[in-house]
DNA sequence: GGGAAATGCTTAACATGTTAAGTGAATGCG
DNA sequence: CGCATTCACTTAACATGTTAAGCATTTCCC
C-alpha cells in the first residue's frame, strides 16, 4: 500500500491538479483537524462508557468551575452554539445532571448550574479522564504541549478581527 | 465585560473547583477546536456563496488532485467517516459536480471522480480561497505556519497505536 | 408612557459526526 | 460446490454544527 499519490517528480501525471491549488493534505484546516481528532479518539470511549458526549462534558465541566452561568456566558466557555447548547441543556436538564432559573431581575435570562448527581458523575469521570490526559502529555511531551498551546493562541489572536464577513462581533 | 471567573487570587472563591479538574479553558481539545474554528471562520462566508459546506469542499479537492478514487480511499482523504461521504457523495452527484461509476473487476466498489462541472466549481473558488490563506499565512507567519503544522504532524504521530479503547485498526 | 430596536434564548431546517445495523458482492475453506 | 466470513458501501438513528426565524422581555428614546 505505501502509495504517495500526487508525486511533484512522476513524469507523466494521469490528470491531477486540474485546478491550480496548494497540496490539499497540508492544509492547516486538515492539520488542525486530524491532530484534535487524534485527541478526542482517546477520551471518546470512556466518555461513552459515561453516557456522555464530548460537548456534554464540557459543559458540565464548565459548570463546575464557575458555580452558575447565564446561557450565553456558558456558550461563550464551552465554545458552543446558543441552539446546540440550548438543545444539549434540555437533555441534561432532563437527566437531571444541570439545574436551571430563571433571573428574578430579568426574566430572559436563565442561570444553569450543575446538580448534585451531575457532581457525583463528573466526580466518576475525571480520573480517567486526567490519566488519558497525563498519558498524552506524557508522550507528546509537556514542553511541547506547552509550546503548541502557545502557538494556537497565537493563530487564534493573530485571526481575531479578520472577520468571517459579513459579522461586526468584535466581543467585549 | 472583561470579567474574568476563576480568578485563583480570589480570596473567598465561592464554590467553584467542585470536582479536581485541570482547568477547561487550556485544555489541548479546546485549544485545537478553537484555533481551528478561528481558521475555518475565514473560509466559510467564500464557500458558502458558493454553495458548498467545508466538508463538500474538501471532497472536491481531493477528487481533483487524484483524478479517481474508490469511496473508502476518498473517505480516508478527506478524512470524513464513511456514512458522511456516503450522504455528500449522493447530494454532489445530485448536482452533476461529481460522477460514479461501478468497478468491473469488483462489484463492490465504485470509483469517484469529478466531473467538468465540478471542475468549473472548483476553478471559480480556488482563487478566493487561496488568497484568504495567503492572508491567513501573512498574518500568522509562513515560518511559524509551518512549525505548528509540523508539531500538529508530531501530536498525531505521537498518540498514533493508542488506539481509542476497541479498536484494532493499525491501518498500513 | 409607548412603540421601535435590541437582547436572551429557543425552534426550525438542513448538513455533518458518530455508532450500529443492513445489503450485496467477493473470499476462504472444508 | 456450499456456506460462513469478510469486504465495500449504504441506511438508520441520534447528537451536534450552522444559519435563519421566532418569541418573550427589556431597553432606548422621543
Amino acid at each position: 500500500m505505501t502509495k504517495k499519490p500526487a508525486d511533484p517528480a512522476n513524469g507523466s501525471a494521469p490528470a491531477a491538479r486540474q485546478v491550480p491549488m496548494r497540496d490539499f493534505s497540508r492544509s492547516l484546516p486538515m492539520s488542525l483537524l486530524r491532530a484534535r481528532e487524534a485527541v478526542m479518539r482517546q477520551f471518546r470511549p470512556s466518555l461513552r462508557e459515561h453516557g456522555l458526549t464530548e460537548q456534554q462534558w464540557r459543559i458540565l465541566r464548565a459548570l463546575a468551575s464557575i458555580e452558575a452561568a447565564e446561557v450565553t456566558e456558558l456558550a461563550r466557555t464551552a465554545f458552543l452554539l446558543g441552539p446546540s447548547l440550548s438543545r444539549i441543556l434540555r437533555d441534561l436538564e432532563a437527566r437531571n445532571l444541570i439545574e436551571r432559573k430563571t433571573a428574578k431581575a430579568d426574566q430572559r435570562r436563565s442561570m444553569v448550574s450543575i446538580s448534585r448527581e451531575g457532581l457525583k458523575l463528573m466526580a466518576s469521570v475525571a480520573p480517567t479522564s486526567e490519566a488519558i490526559y497525563a498519558e498524552i502529555t506524557r508522550r507528546f511531551g509537556a514542553r511541547k504541549l506547552a509550546e503548541l498551546q502557545e502557538m494556537l493562541g497565537e493563530l487564534e489572536r493573530s485571526l481575531a478581527g479578520l472577520g468571517g464577513a459579513d459579522d461586526t462581533l468584535a466581543d467585549g
